[in-house]
DNA sequence: AATGGTGTTATGACTGTCGTACTACGACTG
DNA sequence: CAGTCGTAGTACGACAGTCATAACACCATT
């Protein structure tokens, strides 16, 4: 098992889908295969949690829907951006992130790389 | 807000708790107040998330439990020591944090210490 | 016609955390 | 000596985010 647990990560969905649309617009399903190819395959985000984190997120005003009424073909999609709201609650979670870092290391117990045991 | 939220440290409550179980048995109590001083409040865990994390863990082998027989006074605690099992489960938490950490960092953006906007 | 990739939604369960409240003992203090 | 504070733990029910499972729908390729 070298993949990272729901729990672990749980908190920092919403933070990589924001990230995501802070670059531009886009909507589930490429969010998901962007996330899987910027970790390379180490964080897969399951459909449940992305779609359920995109309502969550509309909810609270972080983001907002549009469909892509795409010239072409009947591809329905759902498109999200980001609120100016969801831009601050971004960088809130980013400071977070330094922060926790910080407290979680402190109980972290680093392997000696050429460890004689 | 600059404290941290419990969706985020989520998933390292155990591995606070078993690191300081690793240097030596304690109980609740003290656990409580060795997290707060060990991250100068930065993080205070909540009482019944750590008493429910002791069940927790002894249910799944991570650590056992026995009274304080001390000598002395009424007080009544229970302590916990970490099982050989939590030692290994400590130690792949401490590996998946590794993991963790580049992959949460794929998502941040870090502010300018001297911006300029 | 079947498969595989794209794209989304519904439902109900599970787990960890939390709020609130309570018990209990000892020590200090006004 | 009643009240408060620090220590130490438990009970209960609620909640939020994630998950498993399943289904629907369209398109292209085989």
């Amino acid at each position: 098992m070298n993949s990272i647990s729901s729990d672990v990560i749980r908190g920092y969905n919403d933070t990589m889908i924001l990230y995501l649309l802070m670059q531009r617009p886009s909507y589930g399903y490429e969010i998901s295969k962007q996330i899987k190819q910027l970790t390379q395959e180490k964080y897969i985000i399951k459909e449940t949690t992305l779609y359920s984190a995109f309502t969550r997120m509309e909810k609270n005003g972080y983001i907002e829907s549009f469909s892509s009424d795409e010239e072409g073909s009947g591809k329905r999609r759902t498109y999200y951006r980001i609120t100016e709201s969801g831009k601050n609650f971004y960088k809130e979670k980013c400071r977070e992130w330094i922060l926790t870092k910080e407290v979680v290391e402190h109980f972290i117990l680093k392997e000696e790389p050429y460890g004689n045991n």
